[in-house]
DNA sequence: TGCAATTTTGTAAGCGCTTACATCGGAGGA
DNA sequence: TCCTCCGATGTAAGCGCTTACAAAATTGCA
């Protein structure tokens, strides 16, 4: 086995990528060195000499170099990215939990893949998998209401994840968040103590969307306790849209006198808001003619007439927590589930 | 040179990859193919006969197969990912026009990054750093305010990108938007046939956002046209927040009936809305003591006392073509840079 | 001054995939 | 029947990086 002729036949291999930016090799090259160095020069400053290191920054700045994250995750087999799962962007509630998120994150150097499920748990699973793909090292999603399936596949990849906008201390998935029952129950006494006792509700779609059904729970849960009566036909629910707050309140104030509800609760502000301009379309007087509560305190309803009664969350620092939250379990992923309850805050307003 | 010992001593080399999810590797041992087969199984499904096909896709569900894009990525030089940078998703229109982007990129199968520029141009350089890292093939960027730095940057990475919210025949980038200007000079001829002589503005922070500085233009232009006056004093600029409409339009009812002005143009729906809010605080008759519009036309803006006078911009749509657009650059990259104008929509309402 | 301990740098394998090229086995034409 | 052609499959290189281990350079200390 003398190595007789040329051993390696020119076959000319593919030149696929183009002249496209500078590779590591390239800045090694250039700074007289080898790869590893280079690498360890940028992944472990400390690790390589300060006159060499410099000279290799200076290469790398020469050559305009970026490093290439498909060979950095080949080869380490970390990503530095992250996924977010969140129903949509066209809520401000979701948004600002993933500027929260984002805000945690970066600083640690992760980057941030953001998938909308549009409350539809297939649409959710074909984001993870994606994420999946693509390698990301842990997933915050919000909410519980997904399928199993999500969680096998979770699980089979050995991915962390991290579940927000609800506390829920009997689920085996970590969670941040409140208990969307509690904070319902208290708006409802805040009704009751007003003296009300006939009551009707405005709420969201509740398919899909356990949140919701934790919100209705504890109003119904509350009334019940207070041995006040909940007519089934005055429980509204649709779109959580303006519109539908307002179409739901026409109907309501529509009804005989004797049984119209004198306290509505909405299950967000924007019903509640939509609710409360009808109700000035219509000339009626909050809280005399009936007295109106939402839930989010987004910007506008403390400048509503009468100002709304509701409650918030600090959406922001939900993100915030799930993001420190998930980077505990990057860090060990073999801590036990956690969970974070946050406080809603009651916002006593004139709607009441 | 003889082959004299074991030419490889068992080193036993780095195992770094835990037990985690299996390979394509697996899939062809499994399979009892080569991994070339399988790998054209999945991506040129035609190239490979019916029946191994089958047994390809069997292996890999068996094994829940998912294939690894950091290995495909430099593999094929293509990532599958593009990258989107708008100012901050706190605000819908921005959300709106990234739901638009999703929809019109997913069925081609890419994924997004997603940034937040926050109105600041190094902030954005970072993002698109990072994005650059990961490879994406291209960029979308709400507006023109971005360093020369990042442009170049992009260029030296041959990494198309569109910008999105503006439409500019003149810039050498494609973009995809309209004429904040021009719709804001219809805004200004909407009070001057309404017969308003004395105006003041209301508008958000200009610096680092070039549409809010055509917008202002657009007005200027058509004040002096017309020759109606503006005095510097009464052109007010802070956070485009409910607090600072309301804020502002207490400071201009204040003045003195002979300087007080009798049109107001905001830059947003949401200080026009603030304004309008305080206007009824202060018991002001809109439009009898004052005329005001505004510019996005959300949801809140037809329930107002009295609904907004405002424009919109399909805000869906321009994501969506941007979308669009991103593709066909996408396909062919040396195709001559693009412009597409959308039109804004003038919703006369009753504030004016 | 000499040698071990320590730091700094190099060598090269391999991460999971795609793809140029080689090979193999019919099908079809002469 | 032989040969050509073509479709289906295999072989193996290499994408850009990290890192275990080896080698070299430097330091510390007796």
């Amino acid at each position: 086995m003398a190595a007789t002729d040329d051993p390696n036949p020119p076959k000319r291999r593919r030149r696929r990528t183009g002249q496209s930016s500078a590779s590591l090799g390239q800045v090694a090259e250039l700074a007289g060195v080898s790869t590893a160095t280079v690498s360890r020069a940028f992944n472990n400053p400390d690790r390589v000499s300060e006159a060499m290191r410099s000279r290799i920054f200076k290469a790398a700045e020469q050559l305009n170099w970026v490093p290439n994250a498909a060979g950095r995750a080949l080869a380490s087999a970390r990503t530095r990215i992250l996924g977010a799962v969140i129903p949509t962007l066209d809520n401000e509630i979701f948004a600002r939990q993933v500027l929260g998120l984002q805000d945690g994150l970066s600083p640690h150097g992760y980057t941030l893949f953001l998938g909308c499920s549009r409350y539809c748990g297939e649409a959710a699973l074909t984001e993870v998998r994606a994420m999946l793909e693509h390698g990301v090292e842990g997933i915050m999603l919000v909410g519980r209401d997904y399928p199993d399936t999500l969680f096998r596949l979770l699980r089979a990849h050995r991915t962390p994840h991290v579940l927000s906008y609800i506390y829920d201390p009997g689920l085996d998935h970590p969670t941040v968040g409140f208990r969307h029952d509690e904070i319902f129950a208290q708006l409802t006494r805040a009704h009751l103590e007003a003296g009300h006792r006939r009551f009707a509700l405005i709420f969201q779609n509740v398919e899909g969307n356990s949140r919701v059904a934790d919100r209705l729970r504890g109003v119904r849960e509350t009334l019940a306790e207070a041995a006040a009566p909940l007519p089934e036909d005055q429980v509204l629910i649709g779109e959580g849209t303006l519109q539908f707050g307002a179409d739901s309140l026409r109907r309501l104030m529509s009804l005989p006198e004797a049984v119209r509800p004198s306290a509505i609760i909405c299950g967000n502000d924007t019903l509640a808001i939509g609710a409360l301009s009808m109700a000035q379309r219509m000339g009626l007087q909050v809280p005399k003619d009936f007295a109106i509560s939402g839930f989010d305190n987004t910007a506008i309803s403390e400048m509503t007439a009468p100002p709304l009664y509701t409650a918030e969350i600090d959406n922001y620092l939900v993100g915030r927590e799930a993001a420190e939250m998930m980077l505990r379990r990057l860090k060990n992923r073999k801590a036990p589930v956690e969970h974070l309850e946050l406080q809603p805050r009651l916002i006593a307003r004139a709607s009441i």
